[in-house]
DNA sequence: TCCGCTACCATGCGACACAAGGTACCTGTC
DNA sequence: GACAGGTACCTTGTGTCGCATGGTAGCGGA
């Protein structure tokens, strides 16, 4: 479908709150949410957007990182939010809604005619 | 505000297609948009986004344009939207509602931690 | 005459998602 | 014990798009 460009502009922005959003309460690793976004419609996504995202979290004191042995392969890079991260995502809810509020306003609006 | 950058991003893709909802049923010129969106939380944009968009709009054939004289001031280009521009209208609403659909969940999975 | 408004457009930049490629470790198979 | 394949990490280069900036031109008021 060529409608797969769209999603690519759409994620640009909500990405990095989602995957802050599945990162509340759970450490999770890279590879872990690629597959977790994987199921989510519009989501899906690959290691080569993911790394540099968590990378810039990180930088900005959002997560928190840690390493741990994986039974089974390499050892595993897990990532936690930390209470600033907590708070950026509830700013971002907030403003997500707002801005989805806008936007149905006027495409509702296109439909009229 | 810091939060303006947030919104950035999230116009991307979306931007477009809202212009091509106000251009629904109703002929509108490049400035008139600027100040309509203006008027729209979360969708404030200038001139300099706004013509590069009407014009990626006009190649990919979703409008087209006629110049009238103006009782005040310089001729104004009025764009309208083509049948194509309607059914991409159509699709995106669609993938918009899907998308939006997505993220709240994850959103709300994140909020109860 | 000169400032400011309306209205058009072009150029260059920066942020970000993604494709492609690279490293390293573990497991199973021949 | 060599090697294919899976897991998991990361880097580099590319393309898109919103936006800042600036430039042109006509009109009206001080």
């Amino acid at each position: 479908m060529v409608a797969e460009k769209v999603f690519t502009q759409l994620r640009r922005g909500t990405l990095e709150f989602c995957v802050l959003a599945l990162l509340q309460g759970e450490p999770r690793y890279g590879f872990e949410l690629v597959k977790a976004l994987g199921e989510v419609d519009g989501l899906v996504t690959t290691e080569g957007t993911i790394y540099p995202l968590l990378a810039r979290l990180r930088r900005e004191g959002l997560v928190e990182t840690s390493w741990r042995e994986s039974e089974s392969g390499p050892p595993r890079r897990y990532y936690t939010s930390t209470a600033e991260g907590g708070q950026a995502l509830a700013a971002f809810t907030a403003d997500w809604q707002r801005f989805c509020a806008s936007v149905d306003a006027i495409l509702e609006n296109g439909r009229r005619g």
